[in-house]
DNA sequence: CTTCTCCATGGAAACGATTCCATCATGGTT
DNA sequence: AACCATGATGGAATCGTTTCCATGGAGAAG
């Protein structure tokens, strides 16, 4: 356990001052002489600027945090391992946390990141506005992935609000100051994807398409209500709260309430995964007795029996793009940005029996 | 954006020193009565103390790292799960770093952590022991999770220091110090679980097992060597390089080289995804044609059709444990752990046709 | 030759915590 | 009454860096 060097003895050793050292090092101006000698004598004493110091002076962390709800859900995996690529490359520490769909843990990470003076900040929201406010408060840049914070104030129609987030994020923000939050966020196209989904299905001749929704996923419920056209019988929209468990329980209690549906569209691979075996449970063969169409390409969605068709949306490029906007943000005033989805048809998917 | 309050401010309210603040706050000692009042006013100004300044003065940052190869492998995203719970629940922040299983980016994110003064480490090493050298000599704690590097003084052969491994596990160290660096692991009892499924092939009347690798994995390769007895059949044992296009190209370069096989063990959940893709495409049915064990138990494995027959490992534990180990080293002085794995019989081996 | 400008340079102050050490008060013992 | 032990307390040093500012020298312009 040797101690590393710090910039006094680059300093004294190539004969200078500390200002000078850390000048040359930071690409400030400095005569070619010295900035040779100083490099030479950083190299030969493996010199490397210790960050407690730097992050002590500029009073900021740097590198970024990194919330999202469950790492063992394959989308976030993506996500999270592209924003761990734009981290690398631009060599920058990425501080991770999992709030398992918790509002109440998630304000606690918030509160950890704070502390470590961490300001910049990548989530993919669980709590609602309330929760974030003390994030905002604190002059943290934080950029939302995948979804947006619920707003508390709309509570009384989360159908309304969401509708109003899948106009903000169109670019058509209906009243630009009534969204207290102005934070740039990287979704994936919903509305179009649903859209497509939905279209495909009654293509097939569907006219009862349920849909199995997640927490966090007000815009995609919004967007199939679009979608299917008013009346939506709500019945056939129900919901687990993110665990597998309450997510093969909704997925059960649907199928087994309704057993006049044909298809079903699953919001998240968990709930796809969960749809997948309450109908193998019921008895229920896909696509012959119901069609399924899953959110999230992943990995095993080919190994089922059928293979599942899928939306698929890009989680790798929305963590890399969250990390680019939050790098950025300073420099440029980061927009919100939204990205494609796939309808990628596979095996899941039949005609109305 | 306001400025948090800093323990000066705490002290000029309370009327009374920094240093008294410090002590209250960590709980050396103090009269009950300013116990009290700076208390009183700490939460009164919403003060949180920096962990920037308590860090540059401890020379440490606190928390720990994590480097696993890749997150949208489910088993290290179970992983990570495990211990991102202990680190919660200690209140300690995690710098995540994905390696891509490749040894030069372990190498960079080590260096990159040591910068930080992280001084914590868990880790699934893709690189040898020469890669881990830097952060042992910095007086990190580290602990490997999963698998333990490979050893480049025993490259002649691999086997050999595999086996050595699988003994040191035992805790049947056969020569101490023949192994230099002293880093305790938490990893699955790979002897018994490969054992396990060989005997359990063979109880089906299979004779050609073949083993699908990946990189790391020496210490399953020796276990399956062992279990299957000698001489092993080197074209039996093949290996993907951690991507799931290598892993798919060995899978289906086995299958097509040696038809008379009639049953595989794969090593990993990507692999055994990659050995049913691949059984697919060549028109083998599982498990008439051929019988497949996967180590991992991932909640997709019951969605295959047959449902995969699966060594489980207990990922989340083995994080868990793996933060526990690092948060108490210099408390005790670690010890490692072996946790045990349990072969879970679906639908994705029968008898030899 | 003088004066002005510009740049390289180093000393020193910050940043916010912990911790050493000296001081002081209190209370008990001889 | 003098002395000592104990415990609370605050000032100041410290950690390693960046950055402000003053200084000094060299070159250009007058």
């Amino acid at each position: 356990m040797e101690k590393r060097a710090t910039i006094k003895d680059v300093a004294e050793a190539a004969g200078v001052g500390v200002a000078t050292v850390s000048r040359v090092l930071s690409g400030g101006s400095a005569s070619s002489h010295t900035r040779e000698r100083v490099l030479a004598v950083a190299a030969q004493l493996d010199y490397r600027p210790s960050a407690l110091g730097r992050n002590l002076r500029q009073r900021r962390t740097g590198g970024m945090g990194l919330l999202v709800p469950d790492l063992t859900d394959t989308f976030y995996g993506q996500l999270a391992e592209g924003v761990l690529a734009c981290a690398r490359s631009a060599g920058e520490p990425v501080m991770l946390g999992s709030t398992g769909g918790d509002p109440e843990q998630e304000a606690e990470l918030i509160g950890m990141l704070l502390e470590q003076s961490v300001d910049r900040l990548i989530a993919v929201p669980s709590g609602d506005a309330e929760t974030w406010a003390p994030a905002i408060r604190a002059g943290m840049t934080v950029v939302f992935a995948d979804r947006l914070p619920a707003q508390p104030d709309h509570e009384e129609d989360p159908a309304a609000a969401a509708a109003h987030d899948l106009l903000l994020l169109d670019g058509l923000s209906p009243a630009p100051q009534s969204r207290p939050m102005d934070v740039p966020a990287v979704v994936a196209d919903d509305r179009a994807g649903i859209r497509t989904a939905v279209r495909y299905l009654r293509g097939l001749g569907h006219k009862r398409i349920a849909f199995l929704g997640g927490p966090g996923q007000d815009r995609r419920v919004a967007a199939f209500g679009e979608a299917v056209g008013a009346p939506v019988d709500e019945e056939l929209v129900v919901f687990g709260t993110g665990s597998r468990d309450s997510a093969y329980a909704a997925a059960s209690g649907l199928f087994q309430s309704r057993p006049d549906l044909s298809a079903v569209v699953a919001g998240g691979n968990v709930l796809g995964e969960a749809a997948v075996l309450a109908a193998r449970e019921l008895d229920l063969r896909v696509p012959r007795d119901v069609s399924l169409v899953m959110y999230d390409d992943v990995p095993w969605a080919e190994l089922c029996s059928p293979p599942l068709t899928v939306i698929a949306q890009p989680g790798r490029d929305m963590g890399y793009r969250a990390a680019e906007l939050v790098l950025r943000a300073g420099t440029r005033r980061p927009r919100s940005v939204v990205l494609p989805t796939e309808l990628i048809i596979r095996g899941s998917c039949g005609p109305r029996r």
